[in-house]
DNA sequence: CGGGGCGTTGACTGAGATCAATTATGGTGG
DNA sequence: CCACCATAATTGATCTCAGTCAACGCCCCG
């Protein structure tokens, strides 16, 4: 295992664009600085004004923005491998801020290194911007969810979405993931109030479609989770190869390898 | 006036990102197909597959993405000026539609040109990757209103919204814009039902923050408005210089100019 | 002048918010 | 190892904002 296949980032980034081996070794060389982040702590604040971008390598970060009067909006949740600020190299002022869910292990890259990339390796910068890209199309779905999905279905939807970025990271085993969010942080990420999180998630137990206690979510019932989510994992843009470890084969799926 | 100043995009691209001239010509060679679509037609469906990408010369148009069962959401309003799908550059496959909300005009550039922007015009390829975030900061604020505004605060926020950015554009007068949404296309923008958007509407005229009829929305009391919106315009990130024109000048304007 | 959107209104319903306790749970220091 | 405390989860009662259903008017355009 060399140091290029320990870096999340340039995991992620074969992931969705094949690099060569000196964008590799300008990226890995790139990221050198590591922080430490203690869980519910902030790591970037509206209103800064960052001279690098960040990178998580360990645990789950989210954005988040708190308007004049308190209320609090979650824009995503952040796994390893994740560039949560690279917006911050092209745009000077936070309008959002990004705070670790749990401890986080970062590194950062400084923005003159992200202005070197572009200037030399045009591949890379497609890469990186197609991440953020890819980020976008995940907030519209999320926004889908919260404009159009019931309170069951939006928690289905986002156990769907954590669950199909785990496996992707090869961190699900079984349908059976980390979940570090709290009750509280749910709702505001959903638009729902913790008590009706609450009973939600109540509901989704008693249906047998999922298990969850102790930071450990497990889901029982994929196929009915997905149905009852409205899952269409395409704004993922993950190639429908990478969610070809869940374990129900059947002739149906080899027929046609592209429904997930 | 020279035909670079006619050309919508390159004054926005400008406004975000100054360019040499080598980078204005290289646009401007660029977008040469025009295209003309009829209101409420599609322009791009979910599932394409472009090989070119769209943008706006005259009219309006929105994203929006449909769920299985027929709800709709509507993500964005584009004005003259958005690269409406940039994104698919990068993402072979749409993973929403975009429709034209008034007649539209179009010019469109090839991905191959896209891709030679990128190899050859880092500049360039900063301005409109820079684009491309500024849509994900919206994005992010509307579902901060889906997701925390009251009904109210939200049609007010979205009516914020879209002077500023005709503002910015000169194409608002007094506070009087275009408004050529029908309340059926704000409720699902807005995840609400049509009979209570027009229901809430009703209330902000009756408040006299706003009058609107006849595809023709005038605001009377903007700073009234902003603040029932929890209006904060950083997530524009316009230059603040840009919202100066509003017609209220006072003393207090003039010495604390970043107030908009 | 007739039809189809779009806007408007009223009556009723219901999903989810609010308020207020009470009960786990997990991390900490003695 | 255990008492302690803050945070998180849970429960019940009540309320309200917004959805639903249905009807009707208006206006533009063919």
């Amino acid at each position: 295992v060399s140091a290029e296949d320990d870096n999340p980032l340039i995991r992620k980034l074969e992931r969705i664009y094949p690099l060569v081996a000196e964008e590799r070794a300008f990226i890995l060389a790139a990221c050198t600085r590591r922080v430490e982040i203690r869980a519910r702590h902030d790591i970037v604040r509206e209103g800064d004004r960052p001279t690098e971008s960040g990178m998580l390598l360990e645990g789950m970060a989210f954005r988040y923005k708190i308007l004049a009067d308190g209320r609090r909006q979650i824009f995503s949740f952040h796994t390893p491998g994740d560039m949560f600020d690279a917006q911050s190299f092209l745009l000077e002022q936070m309008d959002h801020g990004v705070a670790a869910l749990t401890r986080c292990s970062l590194a950062s890259i400084s923005h003159r290194t992200l202005h070197q990339i572009t200037e030399r390796f045009p591949n890379l910068t497609r890469a990186i911007w197609k991440d953020t890209l890819i980020e976008a199309a995940i907030l519209r779905e999320w926004m889908a969810s919260i404009g159009c999905r019931s309170s069951y279905e939006r928690i289905a939807h986002l156990m769907c979405e954590m669950v199909s970025k785990y496996e992707v990271l090869g961190l699900a085993k079984d349908g059976a993931i980390d979940w570090p969010i709290t009750q509280l942080e749910l709702g505001d990420a959903l638009g729902m109030t913790a008590v009706h999180v609450n009973r939600t998630l109540q509901q989704l137990r008693a249906d047998g479609l999922i298990t969850l206690h102790g930071r450990k979510l497990v889901v029982l019932q994929w196929e009915e989770l997905k149905r009852v989510a409205l899952f269409a994992p395409r704004y993922l843009h993950a190639s429908p190869r990478e969610f070809g470890s869940r374990r129900q084969p059947s002739s149906i799926d080899s027929e046609i390898p592209l429904t997930v």
